[in-house]
DNA sequence: GTCTATAGGCAGATAGAC
DNA sequence: GTCTATCTGCCTATAGAC
């Protein structure tokens, strides 16, 4: 049963850095939310930093599994970039930031390790964006000029940065304006 | 001289939020920082709580002052907007991110009261930006469809955004190309 | 695996001397 | 205004019983 605890663990941590930071919360904060003893986390997760980084990693790879999945299921780029920014949505929707935004906030007192994850998260990100957008533009579904990378590093950017904004003026539309106003930029004369 | 140690305490507290977070830093980081003790602090700013209101309270202020001299200074919208990009440019290349920008991720940890001061200075910028925008339109100097509100807060966004993945990549041309990107957006004939 | 108990340190904050 | 001294509480982390 030593997994279910550590994954009950990881979903309360990642709900208080989302909310209040990885300087934010304390194990006991978690301890109480899933009615064991802080002592017993450490059974799961030696140091706050393991906690850091086996969550980052797990919000990686969970990230990367659903980025696969939406390009099974979608065909076309703009139908693919509209989930990748629903994945995001979804997050903001459960009133949170996006986990790897926040930390990247908290940077300079981050154990390195947990730093290295997040720069691992804007990775995965950006390269599967480089060939959606690649493909897309290949395919005739979108146009734009320059490097796909620019492109990639824009939106993820733009989405970090809306959910931030939106959560602190309380107003949810103003992140699906801003995502609405970056699909514009593709002029894709077929809207999924 | 009360006024100058609480303004050094300002410096040092904002560059430590600007790389740590607010809960990433204590008092005895200033003071050791100014060579002065924390209870010394307490003089100036009873409690951490004041201290960030007056922060984030100042932040707002210089940065609402440098944005009345852009105005006054640069004639048109896409010289305007570049000096408004290179604010936050100015910042990223100090290593460091914008101060609202890391306590809007922190929002769920922070006092009301600060996070009431964040809000604030995204609605300021997003006020200037509107009316740069909207004027720039009118004077055929820049290009753009729907309400300005939606591409101030995109380049908000993209701004805030861009700095916490610039530097986490530890590749600030990423900033600079996502910025240009932006921009492009606008179509300007003329490029000042 | 989870518990009790506790160590050891640091946090924000206050009192009162100077 | 800044200091010393101190309070109280919370933090991460460990030891050892069960």
């Amino acid at each position: 049963m030593s997994g279910l605890t550590a994954e009950r663990v990881l979903d309360v941590a990642q709900e208080l850095i989302q909310t209040r930071g990885y300087n934010g919360f304390s194990f006991r904060d978690i301890a109480e939310a899933i009615d064991i003893k802080s002592a017993s986390i450490h059974y799961h997760f030696p140091s706050k930093g393991d906690l850091g980084v086996a969550l980052v990693a797990r919000y990686c790879s969970l990230f990367g599994e659903e980025l696969a999945e939406v390009r099974r299921r979608q065909a076309t780029a703009p139908k693919r970039l509209k989930c990748f920014i629903a994945l995001f949505r979804r997050t903001l929707t459960e009133q949170r930031l996006c986990l790897c935004g926040v930390l990247a906030a908290e940077r300079g007192s981050l154990p390195g390790e947990v730093n290295a994850e997040v720069s691992a998260f804007f990775k995965l990100c950006e390269d599967w964006l480089i060939e959606v957008l690649k493909e897309g533009r290949a395919a005739g579904e979108i146009e734009f000029r320059g490097p796909a990378q620019a492109l990639a590093d824009h939106l993820i950017a733009l989405l970090e940065g809306a959910m931030m904004m939106a959560l602190s003026l309380d107003d949810l539309d103003r992140f699906d304006k801003a995502a609405q106003g970056f699909l514009r930029i593709l002029k894709p004369a077929t809207d999924g």
